[in-house]
RNA sequence: GGGGGCGUAGCUCAGUCGGAUAGAGCAUCAGCCUUCUAAGCUGAGGGUCACAGGUUCGAUUCCUGUCGCCCCUACCA
């Protein structure tokens, strides 16, 4: 509805200056910072002055001369040197409202893939890889609510060297063989995952000891690609069971994926060999000669760097990026190049499935294999845009996979392709100091540290998950002892998610977030608790209202226009009502943004505007019936958006709270 | 050295295309529960938008420089 008018004015505004001034600009609309100044304004006329050379308020008044007005729009007024403000009629917009015109579905057809999560599947994922997943899943949620048809794909990394460190662990230092893996990875009472994460800390510090030990990742990790042998299989085993424990604490949150593309079907099935071809033969990459990369098939750094190397500073030979090594293998970036090509499928070549799990909900998990198994398999990639999100730290090397695209000339895809970047989680001094880590002298010092999963230094996600869920549960039995047991635990389970998600969203994608547990674990103020208990109250307005008049009245019938205007003369309610239709609104320009942050921030300025309201209006007991009508008719419009926006940012309201 | 990011209230952060009196939360202080749940509401204090120039009707926002912090700059990912 608002979003209606918005683009009528814009149209409306285009027409007149095209036809007064016979100029065509785009036109500008925004919300004043003040509501006294009306619902929406335009700028248009300072943007003409200076090309026109005239007084904005001239201007102004002379595009508004002759200006029919929209429906809902009560008057244009003119204000301090040249804003035209628009005020809307508000019984008309309330009743548009109420009587909703159906739905459009802006879906185009084409596919939009979203790569999220990625965890190397070597130790159980921790924060940082909350925030990739939160962001990640809040995107799609965001981008499937605006009607486009999105696949999510989590890559799995499983041939790669994290991978071979933990099989070395094992393999070496454990002398284990893979059926002794197998039993560990069976034992209920173990978590294998977290098994790993101290076996990857520990082998990662015997390398920085004994650098002799380094031989054993380079065979590990050459028999893991071959794929053949004991320790390719326990890379499989261990891989795979990290997988499953990855996708199992990622569906904890609401997170599920479409297909699993494995690193080892791109190099089994080739797709790297044609990536390959297609880069030499269009010189997208060469054999270099001489000095530090001889013997390396590299990219040259002009074809990823904008700015035109300064002929004093270093030379382009030196600064270019390995793609493959001298040994002959390949480097992860020249792998993603060949992902990245089979996404938009260019590269002629696909993988085959194979069913990897089945969600409770019903929605099927795929997985890459090497060799067709199944039959009735979706359709995979071939997308027309493609979103990776990837920590801000690598955008180095996306810039070089988008050179390769566009190297091989594809342009298209080149544009299409998108780095969804964002910060690091940090862990601040505060929560080391609480996990028992000793800080050097210099960390002491700084505002964060980063988390390192080498140093097996950082907060395992499903621990922070349980300990919300605990924080949550012990104040839900303090609040509802009356309530079963098992549904305690589910609200608080709802709860802690909610507070996690709403945490790893809050922040914009380019800041770093230093983690703090007192911080995390609070369910008050700008928190998803916060706009999840708002929810609750609403609700409960509803449900007692119904246990005293038995139903809902019928809206649409029992409310009219004339009282609906005279209601809603009263500014807080139509503030109300006017921030609760601009759902929609806040979706579009946080998918424009490419900032989730931006949906939170709207939610939780919805709740506080309603909290507001909450408090100084009674409604079940008000005994003017029609204002009675108005005030329920405001909450069950409220409650809807806040629970659709809250259901697009993951976050579910529980029964109580 | 080169590339990128950041610097806004005591702390953590928003701030849309350059626009009207720079906003939240936390913390502090003062109030508000016989009512539809106080995980809430109201109010107060708290700002040289790092600094210096420039662009213009107008700059927290754009440009240049300085200072400080962070990340990247691997035949790791």
């Amino acid at each position: 509805m608002f979003q209606e008018i918005e683009k009528q004015l814009i149209r409306a505004f285009e027409e007149q200056v095209a036809a007064k001034f016979g100029t065509g600009i785009p036109v500008s609309i925004e919300q004043p910072k003040q509501a006294c100044f009306g619902e929406l304004a335009i700028p248009v006329a300072f943007q003409l002055a200076r090309p026109l050379r005239k007084a904005p308020k001239q201007i102004a008044e002379t595009l508004l001369a002759g200006l029919e007005r929209p429906a809902a729009v009560s008057a244009f007024e003119i204000a301090g040197n040249g804003y035209i403000n628009v005020r809307l009629d508000r019984g008309a917009y309330a009743m548009g409202l109420l009587n909703p015109p159906s739905a459009n579905a802006a879906g185009s057809g084409e596919k939009i893939i979203v790569e999220h999560t990625n965890i190397n599947p070597n130790k159980a994922a921790h924060i940082g890889h909350l925030r990739n997943a939160i962001l990640g899943d809040t995107f799609v949620r965001m981008l499937r609510h605006r009607g486009h048809f999105v696949e999510v794909q989590n890559y799995i990394d499983n041939t790669g060297v994290q991978v071979a460190d933990v099989v070395v662990a094992f393999h070496y230092l454990e002398k284990k063989s893979p059926a002794e893996v197998q039993k560990l990875i069976d034992n209920p009472e173990i978590r294998f995952d977290y098994l790993c994460w101290d076996f990857y800390a520990r082998i990662s510090a015997l390398y920085v000891q004994e650098p002799d030990s380094l031989r054993w990742r380079a065979e590990a990790l050459h028999a893991i690609e071959a794929g053949e042998g004991q320790v390719a299989e326990m890379g499989h085993l261990v891989a795979d069971a990290i997988v499953r424990s990855h996708v199992q604490t990622m569906y904890r949150l609401g997170i599920e994926y479409d297909v699993l593309p494995r690193e080892s079907e791109i190099l089994h099935l080739k797709f790297w060999a044609t990536a390959f071809e297609l880069l030499k033969k269009q010189s997208a990459i060469y054999l270099e000669t001489e000095r530090k990369n001889r013997g390396c098939w590299v990219m040259p750094a002009s074809a990823f760097r904008n700015s035109e190397s300064d002929p004093d500073s270093g030379n382009d030979a030196e600064d270019s990026k390995v793609i493959v090594r001298s040994n002959g293998t390949v480097t992860y970036v020249g792998k993603d190049i060949a992902y990245q090509l089979w996404k938009f499928g260019l590269l002629g070549k696909d993988f085959f499935y194979r069913h990897w799990s089945t969600y409770p909900g019903g929605h099927q998990l795929w997985v890459t294999s090497d060799h067709a198994v199944e039959e009735n398999v979706p359709q995979f990639g071939r997308g027309s845009k493609v979103f990776n999100v990837i920590d801000s730290r690598q955008s180095y090397l996306q810039d070089v996979v988008v050179a390769g695209l566009r190297a091989l000339g594809f342009d298209r895809a080149a544009d299409a392709s998108v780095h969804f970047s964002y910060e690091m989680v940090a862990l601040s001094p505060r929560t080391l100091a609480q996990i028992g880590v000793e800080l050097s002298e210099e960390d002491k010092r700084r505002a964060y540290v980063e988390v390192s999963g080498r140093k097996g230094l950082g907060v395992k996600a499903d621990d922070l998950i349980d300990k919300l869920i605990d924080t949550a549960l012990g104040e839900v039995e303090h609040r509802h002892p009356e309530q079963l047991a098992a549904e305690r635990q589910n609200v608080a389970r709802q709860i802690a998610i909610g507070a996690l998600r709403y945490f790893m969203l809050k922040f914009t994608r380019n800041s770093v977030i230093a983690f703090d547990f007192q911080e995390a674990l609070s369910f008050e103020g700008e928190t998803g608790p916060y706009v999840q208990y708002t929810a609750v109250r609403a609700q409960n307005i509803l449900r007692k209202y119904v246990e005293r008049f038995s139903k809902l009245p019928d809206f649409r019938t029992c409310l009219q226009q004339v009282s609906l205007a005279r209601f809603f003369e009263t500014e807080n309610f139509w503030q109300l009502l006017l921030l609760a239709s601009k759902s929609d609104s806040a979706i579009e320009r946080a998918v424009a943004s490419g900032e989730p942050a931006h949906l939170a921030k709207y939610a939780f300025q919805l709740a506080q505007a309603f909290n507001n309201f909450y408090h100084d209006q009674r409604v079940i007991s008000e005994e003017n019936e029609e204002r009675r009508h108005i005030l329920l008719w405001l909450t069950q419009y409220v409650h809807s958006q806040l629970v659709s926006t809250l259901q697009v940012l993951g976050i579910d309201v529980p029964e109580y709270m």
